[in-house]
DNA sequence: TTTTTGTATTCTGTATACAGAATTCAGTTC
DNA sequence: GAACTGAATTCTGTATACAGAATACAAAAA
């Protein structure tokens, strides 16, 4: 037990890695939503066998990124408004639970998550700008100290993810959406569960509602 | 098109039903918490190949039934208060958002449920108390129009299945829950959402500490 | 007796092989 | 020319084969 060596990862674990791979590239686009997806294809593109393909894809069959195509396979989920809008209903509910705990722990939320937003939304990229807005919230499931809400939300986000990557190429978040943050993290700062909640329900809403809109326009 | 074929069922779908087999022998604990589980003994039980095993319990462990055993394969999930605990919370988030938006609606629940509930509850089997609480929460879920709840609250309900059956093999429900039942039912025919979502809140955490009372007498 | 090292066994994860189902295209018939 | 039948292709799902990692056991050394 001389020198502290680095604990090694040992599993490559292939299924996982195709798992990444194609959930990237349904999140960004390049596998188009409705695009059929053959298991030889990505097989060979990826440089495996046919059966990490097949079990990730079933995994990502169960996440709801694709469907089943009754006897060819599957193909991507299509981008799907309603869908979205059900999304976010219950990723507020989440949220809600959340805030509701971590206002009862009093929990201080690191303020500096909420400057860094704004500078985020006051840029032009889009990546940062989600990746701001996530931080956020993933702070409040943290400060919940119930760990299976993050887990339950992470799904949600990964659809929002692919939802706004598909519509905020060239538009933006409301900046507005920072002083909801700010109000949010103060409610649960002083403890008031029931305005924190109440807070963090609104700001869910709108979201929703703004991004159907978005996406509404940019498939018609 | 003379006649009315009944659609034939094309897919046994071996990984679908190994799937089943297996959660079901782990929600009634045939399987036991912290008990290992290898491919080839499955496999040969079932008379597959481990193909569909392995898919099978890859599932699983997305699921939270079967967890990771380092470099031994994987083993049933023991029993945890704390986390059910935490399930509790997130069903009751879901059941929260569901009434909510089933009082929105004024959605008329089918009150056969309930008297169906009292009937069951009354009894003495322990099976029937189960499927009808499930039912009415089910019931809630189809009125709330948001089909993604049940399908998140799924997962829950088969976690809480599994924890109810490993305690409640002698002991009983309570009773009272079919009235908070019937007054949730009747807030959400009456469209009085924060009424319906406060008392199933309230019914959801009773539940909650009954539940983790029970299950902490039984695993000490 | 205790510890360490090498070997054998066991089990998992991946690759290949195989069989079945569905679609597509060509050929034939009306 | 249109429609139907049949073969060929294509792709999936399952079974078998193979290689690698981890544990358990046994033997040897301190």
């Amino acid at each position: 037990m001389a020198s502290h060596l680095i604990k090694i990862e040992s599993t490559p674990d292939l299924v996982d890695q195709v798992y990444r791979s194609l959930l990237d590239a349904i999140s960004d686009g390049s596998l188009a939503p409705g695009a059929r997806i053959m298991q030889e294809d990505i097989a060979t593109q990826l440089a495996v066998s046919r059966q990490p393909v097949l079990q990730a894809l079933r995994l990502l069959k169960k996440d709801g990124f694709v469907l089943d195509a009754l006897g060819r396979g599957v193909l991507v989920a299509p981008l799907d408004v309603a869908r979205l809008a059900q999304i976010y209903q219950v990723r507020s509910a989440l949220d809600a639970l959340a805030a509701r705990l971590a206002a009862r722990a009093r929990y201080p939320l690191d303020m500096g998550l909420i400057s860094q937003g704004r500078k985020a939304a006051r840029g032009t990229q889009v990546k940062p700008m989600m990746a701001a807005d996530e931080a956020f919230h993933a702070a409040i499931y943290a400060a919940s100290g119930n760990p299976l809400i993050a887990q339950s939300a992470q799904l949600h986000w990964q659809h929002i993810r692919r939802a706004m990557g598909a519509v905020l190429q060239l538009s933006t978040m409301r900046e507005s959406i920072w002083d909801e943050h700010e109000a949010i993290a103060n409610a649960i700062r002083k403890g008031d569960e029931r305005q924190a909640e109440s807070l963090i329900r609104q700001h869910g809403e709108d979201a929703g509602h703004n991004l159907a809109r978005l996406l509404n326009e940019a498939l018609s």
